[in-house]
DNA sequence: TAGATTGTTAATCGATTAACAATC
DNA sequence: TAGATTGTTAATCGATTAACAATC
């Protein structure tokens, strides 16, 4: 019944907040008020209050917010507690060291298959993760539930392979090639993840400070 | 001279720009209005003009912008002209595909060299990228101009191979550890790329759909 | 010249911050 | 109870959109 739409700014803050509640978990922290979660986090305590109120009261006045069911609260709002399951396109390097080195089961989210062209990787398994061909894609999404593509096939099939996997069900992509995804559709849900826009960001901050020192130094 | 702060919203949008203006270079178009490149990327000419306006005059009125000139010009406020200077920490699963597979030299930054503690990786070389021991970061920052640092190293040493660079010069820090980078100096310029809070995003989204479909079947 | 489109100023909208009553 | 801190409403701030004169 609570159908107001969640600003942005908010969903991706809340990653960092479940990050650093975990943290603090870890730490052995039971309980903290938002003055001293935004302090950690340079938020105002406002800020955070107004976030969480979006989705309830999670909070004690005077008290403040317990540390474990405040985590556990937001990994529900981010949908970890649902089972998601997911697929690889694509088993190149950056294929590879997602299903050996990311904790996709940490978030929720189970892989449960890969697809690659290489026959060489066709039927071998890493991390319990079996190699499929490229052609047993279709098939597959025809009888399996799959929620999230992750999507790391090389630039040149990204657009193809989007097609495939959109044309046969697939909802989101999570997006690893620098490509801008376009949904014919316009109903997938696209979570891009592009390493350049990131460096260029950097790279503006940087510029933009020797930019800043040079003028100083005259 | 112009010292105005721009906002994190408009730098964020620059690289996005610039991917669609190369695509459209590619296929021939040779200019474009705001109205159509609004349209392209989901934005308001408004919007796409005032960001623009934030760096100075790049159009012609009643004609619109030159792809290829509007290209460069942001290509440079980004800081793609400059000789940025890289170096990778921990030859891992992803740090070893960014070697492979991630074009620096696309972007203006120069990837110089890479360091592990793996004897079996020191004194190899990949994509002409040579890999040296840690034991040689210290000296190398302090005999080289680094200006970035890539951070791929296994969680658990983030925080101290944080340290060391740190401590030893480098102003930016380009991080892929699913960790908190924190500055004790509080001026190091730091880029997360935080895979699981995208994923979480991307989760939350679709459980949001989700959600929302289930009430309207009711 | 007439038409198109910029660059920029003003208006609107939304997000953040401040304030405070409620209450643990 | 007194002190602390939430949840929420109101005020402020900043970002986006609209409007339009300037001009190519």
């Amino acid at each position: 019944m609570k159908h107001a739409v969640i600003s942005n700014n908010v969903i991706r803050r809340l990653p960092r907040y479940l990050r650093k509640l975990d943290e603090l978990e870890k730490q052995g922290v039971s309980r903290i008020s938002s003055s001293q979660l935004g302090e950690i986090l340079g938020l105002t305590p406002s800020q955070i209050r107004q976030d969480f109120s979006c989705f309830g009261s999670f909070g004690q006045q005077g008290y403040g917010y317990s540390v474990t069911s405040l985590k556990e609260q937001i990994s529900q709002i981010l949908g970890m507690d649902r089972d998601t399951r997911a697929i690889l396109v694509g088993v190149g390097n950056i294929g590879r060291s997602l299903i050996d080195k990311f904790n996709f089961n940490d978030w929720g989210v189970t892989l449960d298959a890969a697809f690659d062209v290489n026959p060489a990787l066709i039927g071998t398994t890493f991390r319990g993760v079996p190699v499929k061909s490229d052609k047993e894609l279709i098939p597959y999404l025809n009888e399996n539930k799959v929620d999230i593509a992750v999507l790391t096939v090389p630039r040149e099939v990204a657009k193809e392979a989007t097609q495939q996997l959109l044309d046969n069900g697939v909802e989101a992509i999570w997006n690893f090639t620098n490509v801008e995804i376009v949904d014919p559709y316009s109903k997938a849900i696209v979570e891009n993840l592009h390493f350049s826009d990131s460096l260029l960001a950097l790279s503006y901050y940087l510029s933009e400070r020797r930019d800043r020192e040079a003028e100083e130094n005259q």
